[in-house]
DNA sequence: GATCCATTTATTGTCAACAAAATACCCGAG
DNA sequence: CTCGGGTATTTTGTTGACAATAAATGGATC
């Protein structure tokens, strides 16, 4: 059972992270249908602070709600995931551009250092789908926030982010390429590292473009049923 | 004072919509702290439902909650509002890539339509400020939605639009350069009906870019201060 | 036997009172 | 006169009960 993360400051910020979690890890099923009673009985809350994360949860598209007709977690399609990573494409290429111009040399050699763990974890190579998943997320978090562009990251790790790791969770892993990816990390810190704003976008595009195209070869082969 | 504009379902749609709009006009100022109770009184509402809007507000940005320490309307910085034309730049030019691959041709005439009539109200140059702006606002909506990127039109339409109009209505204009703006818009059409998505994206980033750099200028000039 | 309508039931939406926390104010000491 | 601490007040956060609406069930009619 989700609890909450971290001592959180209301009793519907400790809701939202909950059902957050939950819906992310799968703990709630897509187009699942959920009474209001049950989730106050199953995360400990009363209906006030739950009604109100549930508003912010549906703002952020992670469920549904029809007037009188209750709750259920937003069911994505495969071709709308796919919708997602194009989305990420122009969005993470400007994280990166504005990355490179804006990050401070500790927080580039910080992401370096992020990359040489993960490597050891590849080469390890135990556990390494689920690695492979954490680390990339870490590594795309830390350039959102790199970018220095507050709404930007805002829209990155609070909207797209949370979707995109509901399916990353329910495939294991969607990458399934780590080397590679690794690799492509690799030349995308160089850039940044360079300052080199413009090959980071680009990089950054490519990147995210290849990831998006091994998703659509997986769905073709029937591997992964949306 | 604003009122929903079409009978909500619900009264918590009701108090966002009430908000939304209160803050996108400036009728509730940047930087304000709002009490709750000020505000049931001021749009017939209880606390209940307002708390929810009022977690939805936060959650899309427009405002910013401290825990037991009350509401405040958020304040754009000049700096945060270039970001935002940079994000702009990227989204709606994937927007604008899309719709010309998914847009259908009664759609594609619609949006000429548009077009012209904007056209007609720039001629006769009564108002063209607001009606500008307006208008601008319509051609963007209609790529937006016409890209059939459900997440992306959310994001543009929920999200950035509103932040970005707050501060249309505060300058009356942004833009201060509707021919040339309409010239762009045509251009942009055009590539569109050609169902020529790379030239529509390239378009449509140097129309916002010019957009962003405009702005800047105004800054610069002492025009905006914000 | 199937369909339509009314009633029932369960669930959501709303409200007003209660508890907790932070700000503001006042008093005293240095 | 200024600074620190403590109390008072205001405001937010939470709770549980009440009202309204939609789905489900059962009965009657075609």
């Amino acid at each position: 059972m989700a609890e909450a993360t971290l001592q959180s400051q209301t009793r519907a910020d400790e809701a939202f992270d909950c059902l957050q979690t939950a819906i992310v890890t799968g703990e709630l099923a897509p187009g699942e249908k959920i009474g209001e009673v049950e989730l106050c009985s199953r995360f400990n809350l009363t209906r006030g602070p739950l009604r109100e994360a549930l508003g912010r949860l549906e703002s952020r598209g992670l469920l549904v709600r029809r007037p009188h007709a209750g709750v259920k977690v937003v069911s994505v399609s495969a071709a709308e995931l796919l919708e997602l990573y194009r989305i990420r494409e122009v969005m993470e290429g400007l994280a990166a551009r504005q990355a490179a111009e804006r990050m401070t040399d500790e927080e580039i050699a910080e992401l370096q250092a992020t990359l040489d763990s993960h490597e050891k974890m590849i080469e390890q190579a135990q556990g390494q789908a689920y690695y492979q998943a954490e680390g990339d997320y870490d590594f795309h978090h830390r350039i959102a926030t790199g970018s220095r562009n507050a709404k930007l990251a805002q829209m990155l790790l609070g909207d797209l982010y949370y979707m995109v790791r509901m399916y990353r969770y329910r495939l294991s892993t969607s990458a399934g390429r780590p080397h590679l990816a690794l690799r492509e990390h690799r030349r995308i810190v160089e850039a940044i590292a360079q300052r080199d704003g413009e090959l980071a976008e680009f990089l950054m595009k490519r990147h995210i473009n290849a990831a998006r195209i091994n998703i659509e070869k997986k769905i073709e082969e029937g591997v992964l049923t949306i």
